[in-house]
DNA sequence: TTAAATCCCATAGGTTTTATAGAGTTATGT
DNA sequence: ACATAACTCTATAAAACCTATGGGATTTAA
C-alpha cells in the first residue's frame, strides 16, 4: 500500500475522505507550465520555419486556445518567444531550441524554481522565521534549490524533440 | 534587475501591477511543512525526553497553535510521531532523528516530491496527454525528480539540529 | 475532581489556479 | 482599399486549494 492508498483509507469511516486533504498539488509543475512545454515542443520542431499560429499547436495538442493564447503572450513578454501578427502570422522560439532551458521556461511561467524564497536564487525573500545564517532547513532547502536549478538549467526545449 | 524586479516593472502603466501573476507560490514547500519542520527541530532536540506538548513547542516557535495542532496530528498518522494524551502528555518523535528524512515528512504534508504526477514514485497517475514511453516533457521530470528525491532521502532531521 | 493535553469535526476566509469572453488592434495578402 | 487572420489586452468567473480557527470530546495524571 503507498501513501496515496494509505491516505484514500484513511477516515473513509469519517464522514468525508477528504481527498485535498493530501495536498497533491503542491510542489508541483502548473497546468500552464505543462501546456507551455507541448506547446513549446511543436514551436521547437517547427524552429526555423517561420510562425506557427496558435490554432496549428491546439491542433497537435488538444487544449483550450483561449488559455493558451495568455501563456504563449507570458512567453513573449518573458522573452523567449516573438509573434507576428496578421494572416500568416503567429508565434516562433526567438533563439534555437538548445538555447531555451526549462529554467527560463518555468521561471517565467511559475516563478521560482527553489522550494522556499529564502533559499531563491531570482525570487528572493527574506525569511522571517530564522536568521538564515544556522538554519538546518535553509541548508538542506539550498542544496534542494541547486540540484533542480542543476537539471532544469541543462535540459533545453531540444529535449523535448 | 532580476525576475521579480522585471515582473514588477512590467505592466506599471496598466490598470493593476497584478502581482499574483507571478505564481510565486507554486513549487514550494507548503507553510504547513515550513511549520512541521520548525516543530519538527524542536522534538528532535528533545528527542528521547519523553512527550513534550504543542505549547512547548510554540513558544520555542512562535505560531498558530491550532494549526500546528493539526500538523502534528497529520504526522502521527503518517507514523512519524508518537502522541500521550492527558496531563504530561505530548507527541514525540517515533523513531531517532537520524532516521526520519526530509522525503518522509514532505510526503506526508505535501504529497508528491517529483514535479508531474506521472513520474511520480509514491502518487502516481497516469498522464492523458501522452503516452509515457517517449515523451521527452517526462524524461526531464523524472530527471528532475530523482535530483530531489536523492536530497530529501538522504537528509534527515539530524540536519536540523 | 480538576487541569492539561491530545483528538476530531466542521468550516470560514482568502488566495491562486484555471479557464473563458469579448472588444480591440495590427499586419498580411490580394 | 479591403477582408481576414491573428495577436493583444482587460476583465472576470468558477473551481480548487491553502491557511487558519472554533468548539467540543476524550484521555491521563495528580
Amino acid at each position: 500500500m503507498n501513501l496515496v492508498e494509505f491516505y484514500k483509507s484513511y477516515n473513509v469511516y469519517g464522514k468525508n475522505v477528504n481527498l485535498h486533504s493530501l495536498n497533491l498539488e503542491l510542489s508541483m509543475l502548473s497546468k500552464k507550465a505543462q501546456y507551455a512545454f507541448r506547446a513549446l515542443s511543436v514551436l521547437a520542431e517547427n524552429s526555423g520555419n517561420g510562425p506557427l499560429p496558435i490554432s496549428a499547436i491546439v491542433k497537435e495538442h488538444p487544449m483550450s486556445t483561449k488559455f493558451l493564447e495568455t501563456i504563449l503572450l507570458e512567453l513573449r513578454r518573458g522573452g523567449i518567444l516573438g509573434s507576428r501578427k496578421g494572416k500568416g502570422g503567429g508565434y516562433y522560439l526567438i533563439s534555437s531550441p538548445k538555447n531555451i532551458s526549462f529554467a527560463q521556461v518555468i521561471r517565467i511561467l511559475d516563478g521560482a524554481i527553489a522550494p522556499m524564497k529564502c533559499v531563491s536564487l531570482n525570487f528572493y525573500e527574506r525569511c522571517d522565521d530564522c536568521d538564515e545564517q544556522d538554519c538546518g532547513l535553509h541548508r538542506v532547502m539550498a542544496e534542494v534549490r541547486d540540484s533542480k536549478v542543476k537539471v532544469l538549467e541543462k535540459r533545453t526545449l531540444a529535449d523535448l524533440i
